[in-house]
Order: structure tokens, then C-alpha cells, then sequence
DNA sequence: AATGAATGAGGGTTCATTCAT
DNA sequence: AATGAATGAACCCTCATTCAT
């Protein structure tokens, strides 16, 4: 029941086109680099407006990490809440899909401004450790001990585990937005088809072997790619 | 067999000096967030010395990169030539013992400058691809292409399994000048533990299984640390 | 006979209202420091409200020099006007209740606002001297006239006397809001005694002496005071 | 011995360039409006130079006060404690000359500094009242109570009679930057000749009078009010 | 070779003023 | 009449770099 005059209106989506704009900019050219007034520009105001939005330039930044990080942790935890099939299948059907849209959409930068910024910003570090790291680990590993329990999984360690399984995806953020983004420089690894590879390789050190001559299970897909084998 | 005089001495010294103390400035404040003049104090000279051998701050950052990460590749890449065991062997007693040194070393800060920096510099980029990520990647390619073809390792697609193996070892990097620096936030993972726990997790993903009910391999060290197994 | 309704009641009451916003604030905080924004939060209207009574906030203040100085010197003048007695009583009847007035209300700030302000202003100076200063000396110099004239003041040099007599009262007014408003300056004259003293003293060395040996009335007003004596 | 290479000599002048620069500049346009380049400039050095000497623009005016009206006061001090003569001689030979030179010298414009500028600054309000105010006070009461002891004046209330000699002339010091700099307004008198006469006209209520042929005829005017006294 | 005084471009932030609603 | 969102000129301050000593 937006009242909504085109005045308001446009009052209303201001901070969420500053914090794209931010995101966007702080990401390619890095926070220091970026003038408060390119943000503004960006989003299509003058520079004096982004200040009655935001307190400063510091203020801008934090609400990015903030805002743009929240909704995703959020939507991941929420998916994750839905399923309850085996774990292996969990991590394929909820985790590579979470990441494989993480990867694409903006967000994905937000890794390589805490990555960034952390040391200067208190604020951000203890956000980022008590609303990202401590809720997506525990998420995580709650799927793995479900999986342990079940028998499903070897008892591994599982921080370990679930650090071997989560730490390559945000290396594959921060590439997206670093050397990735350089155009120069091509790793040779197709992104989507890595988390797959990885997830699965990675349920291959976790899974537990039928010990007999169980036709192996193999279960990994075809992955056609110039490196197919066999 | 340097003849030289203190003085001469200190002269010779100082690109080295100048390259320490920059890379520590600018892995904990950030490359924008440190004065040029900081670099020189903590060097020991004074503002002006500093630009008798670096032409400008970016020189500068150019220099560490280059300088402090070709050592240690180049350090890397002879130990694994002097080494021709079976795959698994060569990366747990080189793979693992070289990324535990230079997790050690300040030289892992360096990282971070890369992921902050590259995308302003195409000079960083066209080193790091070239010198760092193409060396690196190819090292690790090799010995588990030698494993795979001496049927020691399932005939996995490589490029993936090396970045599986060696990407959370960057982000350990990362992670201790980052979050790791701000002292609030304990992951709850002991780095050299986790080095050795990933590649065991990863090689389980890797090897070969003795199909049968043959001795289960499953060679993987003690693991003292809560979560021990069985 | 203001058939006013209660919105034209405000309506006709802002520019009063604006007025003794402004007049504080710009003496509490100076004119620069003050910002129009704050002058009409004060008033209790907006931002864009106060545009519409002053074109700007130059203009403002110089509404609230003219119209608040403007009231009290036509006050004084009219009391001078209507007492003709002698000069001496006259000063103690007149001039010194005028400036206990003056020195409780908010305008004696208008003092502090004129030194403050009055070099950039050319308008704030012509209107300044001319009815002000021009007209309160003229008044007291009336007096003194009139007092030399009927052989009560000895003949001194007028316009110095006035001077005398008014400068140390203007002071009054410029240190109560200074250093008298800093809370931690205790100057230790009570301004009211002060007003009469300063009166006292100098019309002591105004008046005409009996010559003879009328009786010394050394009358002199109690003085506690640390430093009263025989 | 100053070894004074031309650099040295230029870095030695610096501070006190850039506070005379500093004073023309906050009394004549106001120290808000004065830009801090323009200081610089008018020290003949640019901007950045100026942030060498003073941390910032509120440092240089509390320097400037600071610095300035100490030395003034300790001037003043001085001449006091070398003089032994009766009151009435000290003010006139010791006091008059004082103002006067204060009055010529462009370190008169600090009080109008210190009248615009004390409410923003509690340093300004602590040094002014503890080492101008304080001891200014001081030492004309001094001399005030020793001619007083001596039988020369009346023992009138000495703070009251240090005000009234002494507010006048930091009057004309305010109107010299203010409405007497700004050309349209003679207020009509010469500040010289007005600071000679204050200084009789007060002694003229302060000293004991010989009593004619007879007894001092002290002649003080009935001062009724509600303080009437008998 | 080494120093550090000096420079001035650059960018964050404020706030008087406007004007669509 | 009243509002308050938007603007952009203005100004403080930082710091990479230069160069006289």
C-alpha cells in the first residue's frame, strides 16, 4: 500500500542502487580507489545525495558487506532447513546450486572486499565471523555429521572437511573478481564444472567404500571436458 | 666474497630491506592505506632513500610481488624435481611441507597483496599467471599425472584435482593476514593440521582402492584432535 | 484585532520565531557554525520554510541585528525622552535599569553578533553606526551636555565620557556570551554591581565638587568585598 | 649558532610567517572564512606546508592566540614590576603606553579572536581566562590596592575599578578590526586621546581629593536604588 | 648517497539553496 | 504555504613525489 509519489519512490530504492553501485565499483576498483562521487554517479545521483543515505564512505561499505552477504547466507540456511535426503545428495542438490548462483550474481565480490578490508574494520570482521563463517561452517558441518551418523560418510574431522569442501569456492569467488577479471590470464578451469568436480572428489575421500568387490559406485558424472579419461 | 664496507653493506642491503618492510606494511594496511614514508621508516631511511631505488609506491608493490613469490616458487619447483616416489608420498612430504613454510613466512602475505592489487596492475597479472599460477599448477599436474599413469590415482581430470588440492591452501594464506589478524575471530582450525588433513581427505578422493578386502590402506596419519575416528 | 485563526497565527508569528532562533544560535555557535537547517528546527518549521520568510541566511541575520537592536534603542531613547531631571539621577534612573535589561535578554548576543560580523556585512555597519551608535551616543551625550550645561558635570571632553561610560557596559554584554558562557571562567564581578559601580565611579570623576567642607558623605556603597578597608 | 643552511633559516621563520599571516587573515575575515590556502599564501608557502607546522586550522588559531597575547602580557608584567611610583603615575606612565602600542600592533585583532571564537574552543576559554584575564586583572588591581594603602585613591571596590579602567580599551581594540575597519564609520574619537582620557577621568573618581581648604569633600551622590543605604 | 622541506593534485565531506510535490 | 530530497560548490586535509642541501 505504497503511498508512493515518484519523489518517494525513488527515495526508497536510493540505498539499494548506492550498495549496487558500491558493490560494483569497491569490487573492480578496489575501496581506496574508488571516489565517493563515482558511486554517486553510478547510481545516478550527485555526490551530496549518497551522504544523506550513508554517513560516509566507510559507513557505504559496511552496509554492502552487510546487506549484499546477509540475504544469501540467509537464503542458503533456508534451503538447506527443506532437505533431508542423504548427504552427498544434499551437498550436490543444495550447495553446488547455492554456490553455482553465488558465483554469478554480484555478490560473489563481497568475498574479495572482506578478503580487502577486514583489517581496517573491526565492524566487518566481526560480522563477517559471527553472520557468514560461523553459520556457513555450521551449516555444512551439520550435513556432514548427519551424514556420519548415518553411516552415510567416514568420521572424518569434520572442520577439516568442511573447509577442503567450502574453500576452494570462495578462492573461486575472489579469482572471478581478481586475476579473472584481467582477461589475461585464462587458468584453464571452467568454474561450474570445478564445484562439481570438486564436490564430488571430495565425496569420493568422504564417502564409505562397500568393501567388497561392489561394482564401484563411481558415482561421479561424465565429465566430458578436453581431460576426459579412459 | 663481498670486501665491502659496512656502509657498502648496508647500500646492498637496502632494495631487500625496502622490500620487507613494504610487503609487512602493505599486507596489514593495505598498499593505498600505507604512506610511502612508513615504508622508509620501518626500512630504516628516510623518504627520499626510498625512491633512490624504487621509481614510485607501485614500483614498489610490483617489486615485493615479484621478488618475495619467484623465490619460493622457484624453491618449490627444485624440491620436486629431486623427488621421484610414488605420487601420494611426494605431495605429502613436499607438497605439504612447502606450503607449511611459506604459510610461516611472511612471504604468504603476499597472496593477499595479489587478490587486492592485481586488477589495477596488468604487470602483477602477466607475472602471476605466468610465474606463479602456470609453474604452480603445472608442478602439481605433473605428479598426479605420474600417479595417475603409474595407476597409483584414479584417472581424475587434473586441472580440477590440482585446484582442489592447492586452493585452500591460498585461502589459509589469506585467511591469516586476514579474519586470521583481527583477533576475534578463531576459525577453530589449526593451520598445519588442516594442510595435512586436506591432502589425506583429497588423496582419499585420489587413490586407487584395493577393491578387495585387502588391508584397507586407508593410510592416513594418527589424527590425534577431538573428532579421532573408529 | 487579529480575527487570526490559529494557522495565521503562526503564519504571522515565523518571522518573530525565526528571529530569536537565529539570534540564539548564531550567538551560541556563530554565525558560520549555525546551520540554517538547525535555525528553523529551532523555530519548529523546515528547511525550506525559513526561504520563504529570509532569501537567505545572510539576509537572516541581518533581520535579526536590525530588528532586535532597532526595538531596544527606540526603548531607551523614549525613557530618556520623558525624565528631566538632573544629569546624574538621570544616568542612575535611566541608563543603568536600560542596560540590566538589556544585559538579562537574549539581545545583548546582538553585541557579540556585530563584532563578529560586521566586517564582511557593509549593510550591518552603515545600519550599526547609524542607528546605534550614532543615536545611543547622542543620548548619553545629551545628558552630559545638558549636566555641564546646568553646572552639575564639570566640563569634560563629552564624547570621551560617553565613551567611559558605555564601552565597559557593552563588554558586559559581549562577555556573557564568551568567556562568561565557557563555564569555566568565574571573571568575580557580579555584572549588576558592576553596571552601578562603573556608573558611580565614573560620575565621580563627572560631577562638579563642593569645594568647601561640606561633609565628607563618602558614601559608598557597602563593598563586601575581600578588599574593603578601614 | 645557528648553523643555518638558507633551508634551516626559511624552517625556523616558518612558524611565526604562518601565525602573522594567520591573525591578518582570522581578524580581518573571520576564521571560518578564511581558507587555510589563503594563510599559506599569504605566508608565501602553499598549502600542504602549512599542515607541516600546525596540525590543523583550529591548532594555528589556537596558536596564534595562544602564542601572540603571551608575549604581550608578559611585556606588560614586566614594565609593572619596574616601576615603583604612585598609582596614578604607574597608570598613566606604565599602563597608557601599554594599551597604546597593544592598540597600534596588529595583536590587538586577538581579541576579537578570542570575543568570535572562546565558545567553540575550551583550550582558547582556559588559557584566555588563566593567563590573560587572570593576571591582566591582577596586576591593576595591584596597583590599585597599593595606591589605595598608600592613601592615594579611594578605597573604592577594586574589581569593579579594574573593569571600568580596563574594558574601554579592550573595546577599542574590538572596534579597531570591526566597525572602525570598515570605513563608513568616524565613530569621533582617537582612540590615542580616548585611552589618555579614560585614564583621568577614572582617576578623577578614584583619587582622594584635597579636601579644598578642607576635609575631602568626597562628594558621592545619594544613590538611592533598593541598596539605599544609612 | 641521503635527507627532509616543500609542493599541489586529489578526494571526503558539509551545507546553503532550490524546487517538485 | 510547507516540505524535504537533491544538488554541487567549497574547503579541509593527506600524501606521493621532487629537489636543494
Amino acid at each position: 500500500m505504497t503511498t508512493a509519489t515518484p519523489r518517494q519512490r525513488r527515495k526508497d530504492a536510493r540505498p539499494a542502487e548506492l550498495l549496487d553501485a558500491a558493490l560494483a565499483l569497491f569490487v573492480e576498483k578496489g575501496f581506496a580507489r574508488t571516489r565517493a562521487e563515482e558511486v554517486a554517479a553510478r547510481a545516478g545521483v550527485s555526490k551530496g545525495t549518497l551522504y544523506l543515505y550513508y554517513a560516509s564512505k566507510e559507513e557505504l561499505l559496511k552496509a554492502v558487506i552487510r546487506e549484499r552477504l546477509s540475504a544469501e547466507i540467509a537464503a542458503g540456511a533456508g534451503q538447506f532447513e527443506r532437505f533431508a535426503g542423504p548427504a552427498a545428495e544434499l551437498l550436490r542438490e543444495v550447495l553446488i546450486p547455492w554456490w553455482e548462483r553465488l558465483l554469478d550474481s554480484e555478490v560473489s565480490g563481497v568475498f574479495k572486499l572482506v578478503i580487502t578490508e577486514v583489517r581496517h574494520f573491526p565492524d566487518i570482521a566481526d560480522f563477517y565471523a559471527r553472520e557468514v563463517v560461523e553459520p556457513g561452517t555450521r551449516l555444512v558441518a551439520r550435513i556432514l555429521e548427519r551424514g556420519i551418523a548415518r553411516g552415510e560418510l567416514r568420521p572424518v574431522d569434520v572442520p577439516t572437511a568442511v573447509h577442503s569442501l567450502v574453500l576452494p569456492m570462495i578462492m573461486l569467488c575472489l579469482h572471478k573478481h581478481t586475476l579473472g577479471a584481467c582477461g589475461a590470464a585464462p587458468v584453464g578451469i571452467d568454474p561450474r564444472r570445478f564445484i562439481r568436480d570438486h564436490v564430488e572428489l571430495t565425496l569420493q575421500g568422504l564417502v564409505v567404500r562397500e568393501p567388497a568387490g561392489a561394482h564401484a559406485t563411481q558415482r561421479r558424472p561424465p565429465a566430458r571436458g578436453r581431460k576426459a579419461l579412459r
